[in-house]
DNA sequence: GTTGAAAAGTGCTGCGA
DNA sequence: TCGCAGCACTTTTCAAC
């Protein structure tokens, strides 16, 4: 595994490339050649450095939750009986389909974790059934979205 | 703006045309079409289905923030004054691009926001300038993340 | 609704500057 | 290191099933 940190060498180019791809990766290198005004090789050379560098981690389709019948978002504070139970936890967690994102925490909650179910009745069996399993937990608070206003990602420039 | 909910008629090919594509957003669609035994040109009605009816949103580029420079992921938990000034916030913290997410929530917290900055000292500057000059907000609590240990997509199947 | 193949457009590679 | 041009591949379209 590469190492985190560092910014590398990027220039304006490459940030501006990764800025009109982030928000959409189906735009074509020629396209983006001619807004920049450079070649669709430099841009495909561009690209291939990041994605050696590990900057690029890949691209995914995003879909609509509730269109799919996943009309609940909550996140979940954690609190551990022991700190030294993280790792263990962590890999349990992974386990539960409905975790999407988990977080090791400063502050009160050990652990932080975003989970997203059908309905109110899946949540329950999530929380009661599937978290509560979890061994090293101790007891656990839910805060439900009743709307997600913002959803985007870091703007580079 | 089409309606959310509902499940529409998804059948099964559906869902795992979009399982794959989760996951990775550029795989042909011939090679899905292989996997699936079914032609390309049926992957590719079914995507323009489920894209004419809101279910897919789109694709992005997933970047890794800390090689970019952004090395702090934190969430915030926001009191507000009155709840009806909840709108009110939300365009205001639309503005501040450092916030990537933003949900209105049960619980504790009327708001509840996640912002992702490049160190100590730009967040600091984000929550004691950015944050604190929203009209609305009381007071807020700051969760930082020290590691992400789980970052993916609802599994479908 | 699905198929298979033709047409259009994009990504990739090597040579030259 | 960058840009250009040719080849391979993918997406898109469409007539036929």
């Amino acid at each position: 595994m590469e190492n985190n940190y560092s910014n590398y060498d990027l220039d304006n180019l490459d940030i501006q490339i990764l800025s009109i791809l982030m928000n959409d990766a189906s735009i074509p290198y020629t396209e983006i050649a001619k807004k920049l005004i450079v070649s669709g090789g430099t841009i495909h050379v561009r690209m291939k450095k990041m994605e050696e560098l590990g900057i690029i981690k890949g691209s995914n389709l995003i879909i609509n939750p509730q269109k799919v019948g996943f009309d609940i978002t909550a996140f979940l504070g954690i609190y551990l009986e022991k700190g030294s139970q993280y790792s263990d936890a962590v890999s349990q967690l992974k386990e539960i389909k409905e975790v999407v994102e988990l977080h090791y925490c400063t502050g009160q909650y050990s652990i932080f974790a975003k989970i997203i179910c059908r309905d109110t009745v899946h949540l329950r069996k999530v929380l009661n059934e599937d978290i509560q399993s979890v061994q090293g937990i101790q007891r656990t608070e839910t805060i439900i979205s009743l709307e997600e206003s913002i959803k985007r990602q870091i703007s580079l420039v």
